[in-house]
DNA sequence: TCTGGGGTCCTAGGACCC
DNA sequence: TCTGGGGTCCTAGGACCC
């Protein structure tokens, strides 16, 4: 029996809720991003059960109204049309097409869509591995059925059941590994099927950019780029030792193989989180001294929400980071491990102020973030020498907070 | 008119230990 | 008195992905 990897891909995901919500926007340019607005507040307040639909097509918001830093998360089909891609600024998009539909991002409701579709495919493949809100991997290999014209039938029926089921589409590609089931997803989007063998590497893959392969991002294949290798063909017509040479022992060998359309990668059913984060990008750039107490409630929110965050899934953990980017969009970072375990607010609050403290504060700065990491699933009962020595930290830091009281963080 | 937010993994240097 | 070598943990930055 041969390993038969599939990955699906949900087709312009987002977008593709919000067009369930409002069909009269189907075929039009809609954009998803940019965080709630005021003028969201007032569309909003249209939205009540079955009047969705009938909502006027000019009473959308447009892009041309969008004032601020957000950008695209999902451009429906149509308004990629007019070069709008995820990722984009919103005010760049908005000079693009600006009468473009603009919706925020409602993350419950496509979190609901996507538990939805991942339990349809858990029904009738149960090795699945779920890699953000729209996408999986499935082993197709000792599915009843998973091997039949390559993996064809059970991606058809996958596809079919979910759009019979959600209303959405997807994209599939079956191959030997999830390497290559990954760019075949890619092949036949949207709403498409692609199979791909190990001989079909020649025709299929190598004919295809190096940006393609999923770890090959903007700066490999720049330097790809650099050296004449535009194609995954050429890239494997390198040397091993020559890639070696320019992108280091793992790196090289990695890009050896994935040229080849080799990965061993299991398809792995559950992970534990490393880190869980919050951070925000302000309206307008704030400064440390001029904005202090502005930017110390943002501080302590961020705290807050992680910890809440932390609390809700059950984890505590002993690395606290702090991030922050300044106007010219440079960022810096620092964290400091703790010789116990947290999940406590005002703990994270205290030892991610120190941190702060550590960073040169004089420029304006438009985005913080605060970090936990290093996370150990909560305990029912804490064991007795964390809680000591969590104990001992706060005692300390009641003390400490009267010695440093007069400075900034 | 620049450039979100939530993650993972890798690298490289230094501390520290045996 | 010129200097090993491995292992682990920590920190900061950066590439990359969804």
């Amino acid at each position: 029996m041969i390993r038969r990897i599939a990955h699906l891909d949900m087709d312009a995901f987002y977008a593709s809720v919000e067009l369930l919500r409002y069909p009269q926007l189907k075929g039009l340019p809609v954009v998803i991003g940019g965080g709630r607005r005021p003028v969201d507040e007032a569309f909003l307040t249209m939205n009540s059960e079955g009047f969705l639909a009938k909502i006027p097509l000019d009473a959308f918001p447009r892009l041309a109204s969008y004032t601020g830093r957000g950008v695209i998360t999902t451009a429906t089909y149509a308004a990629r049309q007019f070069g709008i891609g995820s990722a984009m600024g919103l005010m760049k998009a908005a000079k693009l097409c600006p009468q473009a539909i603009l919706l925020p991002v409602d993350f419950a409701e496509y979190r609901r869509y996507s538990c939805a579709f991942k339990d349809i495919i858990l029904e009738i493949a149960p090795l699945m591995e779920s890699r953000g809100v729209d996408e999986v991997y499935i082993d197709f290999t000792e599915v009843p059925g998973g091997q039949r014209d390559g993996g064809r039938v059970l991606a058809r029926l996958i596809q079919k059941t979910v759009f019979q089921q959600t209303g959405l589409t997807c994209s599939l590609g079956v191959a030997p590994n999830k390497l290559l089931a990954k760019m075949a997803s890619e092949l036949n989007k949207p709403n498409g099927i692609a199979i791909i063998f190990e001989d079909d590497l020649p025709t299929k893959i190598w004919p295809l950019a190096c940006r393609k392969i999923n770890g090959i991002g903007p700066k490999a294949d720049e330097k790809l780029q650099r050296h004449g290798i535009h194609t995954i063909g050429e890239l494997a017509q390198c040397g091993l030792d020559w890639l070696i040479d320019q992108f280091g022992q793992k790196t090289g060998a990695w890009l050896f193989d994935a040229a080849r359309g080799i990965d061993t990668r299991a398809v792995v059913l559950e992970s534990e989180p490393v880190s869980i984060s919050r951070e925000t990008t302000f309206e307008r750039d704030l400064h440390a001294v001029h904005d202090r107490a502005e930017l110390g409630a943002i501080f302590t929110g961020l705290c807050e929400q992680v910890a809440r965050d932390l609390n809700a899934k059950r984890y505590v953990g002993k690395t606290i980071g702090i991030k922050l980017r300044y106007d010219n969009f440079k960022s810096v970072t620092r964290n400091q491990t703790l010789n116990f375990f947290t999940a406590d607010a005002a703990t994270i609050r205290h030892w991610a102020g120190q941190c702060l403290k550590r960073v040169p504060l004089q420029q304006r700065l438009r985005l913080l973030g605060v970090k936990v990491g290093s996370l150990q699933r909560a305990e029912p009962h804490e064991s007795k020498k964390n809680k000591a020595l969590a104990h001992i930290d706060q005692a300390l830091t009641a003390i400490n907070f009267e010695v440093t009281e007069p400075q900034l963080f």
